[in-house]
DNA sequence: GACAAGAACGAACGATCGTTTTATTTTCTG
DNA sequence: CAGAAAATAAAACGATCGTTCGTTCTTGTC
C-alpha cells in the first residue's frame, strides 16, 4: 500500500467515524484535517469534492459492514441461528461506530438531499433489505421458518427492530433496551416459525 | 396576538418544516431568513440565538404534535381502537411534515450533540415513551390486553414499529410500507392480547 | 398627532465553509 | 544519487456561517 492510499484510508477511518456522530452533512473538511493533521488541502486532494469524500466514506462503512456484519453471519447455518449472528453483529456495528450505525443516521440526513450520495444510499439500503430477505429465505429452507411467510414482511419486521435498539440505546442509552430488543426477537422468530 | 408574535409563528412553521428535511443542524439562520422574507438581523432578533432557535422549534413541534397526535387519540375508546388512532396520527403527522417526523431525525442527528437541544430532545423522547407505555396500560384496564404485559416492552416494539415506518416510507419511498406497517401492527396487538 | 416601544433592516464582524492555485516536500524508480 | 512522480502544504478565493451594532420603519397609546 502506497503512502497517499496509507493516509487517505486513515481519513476514511477518521470520517466515517465522525460522520456517525454529526451526520454525514456535518463532516468539514477542516475539522477532518484537524483530527488527521493534515491540511484542508491536502486531504481535500484526496477526495476532489466533499461530495466524493461523502460517497468514498459510505463505499467505505459498506465495505466495513459486509466484513463485519454479513459475511460472518453468512457461515453461520442457515435459520434462526444465522438470524441471530446476523442481530449480533450488527449491534456490534453501530456498538464500534461511536454515533451509531452510519446508515441509519445517514438515511435520515439525506432522504430529503437529492444527488449521488442519496443515491448510493438508496442502493445500499437496497442492498441491505435484499440481505434480510434472503436470510429470510435461507431460514424456510432450513425448516426454522414456515415456507408460506412474506419475505419481504420478515425483512421490514427485522429492520424496524434494530431500528428501535439504535434509537433507544444511542438517545436514551437505555440499559434495558438489549433486554428489550432480545424480547422482541424472541416473538419476532416465534411468529414465523 | 401582536405582529412579532405573528412573525415569529410562521418562522417557527417554516423552520420545523426545513428541520424535518435538512435536520435541525443544517437550518442556517440566513437560509431561513430567505424562506420567510426576513432579514438576517430581523429573525435573528426573535431567537437571541441559534441553539434557541433550534428549541423553539422543537417546542413548537411539540405543541402540534400533542394536539395532533396525542390529545386526539385520547379521545378515543382505550384499548386497541386508541392505540390504532395513535399509530393513524403519528403516521399522519410525519407525512405532513416535509422530511418526516421532526423527533426521528433531530434524535440521530442530536444524539452526540450534547447540549440544551439535545436535552429537551431526550426529555421529549421519554416523554413520548410514557405516552406509549401509559395507553398499553389503559389498554389492559378496558380489558384489550392481557394483565401480565410488560410495558416498557410495548412502547419499545410499538415505536421500532414506527420508525421502521418512517425509514421505509421517508428513503425508499414504498408503496409496501403502509402495507407492512398494518401487518406487523396486527400482530403485535395479537401477541398482547 | 407626538412619543415610546416593538419590529425589521443593512452593514459589518471574525470564523469557517468548499474549492483552486501555486509551491514545497516526500516517496518511489531507474 | 538523480530525477520523475506522488503527496502534502500554504495561501487565498468568494460564499456563508452565527452574531452584533446602530439605524430605520412600524405599531399602538396617551
Amino acid at each position: 500500500m502506497t503512502k497517499g492510499e496509507d493516509t487517505k484510508l486513515s481519513v476514511l477511518e477518521t470520517g466515517l467515524d465522525m460522520a456517525s456522530q454529526l451526520g454525514l452533512e456535518c463532516v468539514s473538511i477542516g475539522n477532518l484535517a484537524k483530527a488527521t493533521n493534515l491540511s484542508k488541502s491536502g486531504l481535500f486532494a484526496h477526495f476532489q469534492s466533499k461530495e466524493n469524500l461523502q460517497i468514498e466514506i459510505l463505499n467505505h462503512a459498506a465495505q466495513l459492514f459486509s466484513e463485519g456484519v454479513i459475511m460472518p453471519a453468512l457461515k453461520i447455518k442457515a435459520g434462526i441461528p444465522r438470524i441471530r449472528a446476523l442481530v449480533d453483529n450488527w449491534i456490534q456495528w453501530s456498538s464500534e461506530l461511536s454515533g451509531g450505525c452510519i446508515f441509519v443516521s445517514a438515511s435520515t440526513d439525506f432522504s430529503d438531499r437529492p444527488g449521488k450520495v442519496r443515491n448510493l444510499l438508496l442502493h445500499q439500503q437496497k442492498q441491505w433489505i435484499d440481505c434480510l430477505r434472503r436470510i429470510a429465505q435461507s431460514a424456510v429452507q432450513a425448516g426454522d421458518f414456515r415456507p408460506d411467510i412474506d419475505f419481504d414482511q420478515f425483512a421490514f419486521d427485522l429492520y424496524s427492530l434494530l431500528l428501535g435498539f439504535h434509537l433507544y440505546y444511542k438517545l436514551l442509552d437505555d440499559a434495558e433496551s438489549k433486554k428489550h430488543q432480545e424480547t422482541a426477537l424472541v416473538r419476532l422468530l416465534n411468529s414465523y416459525k
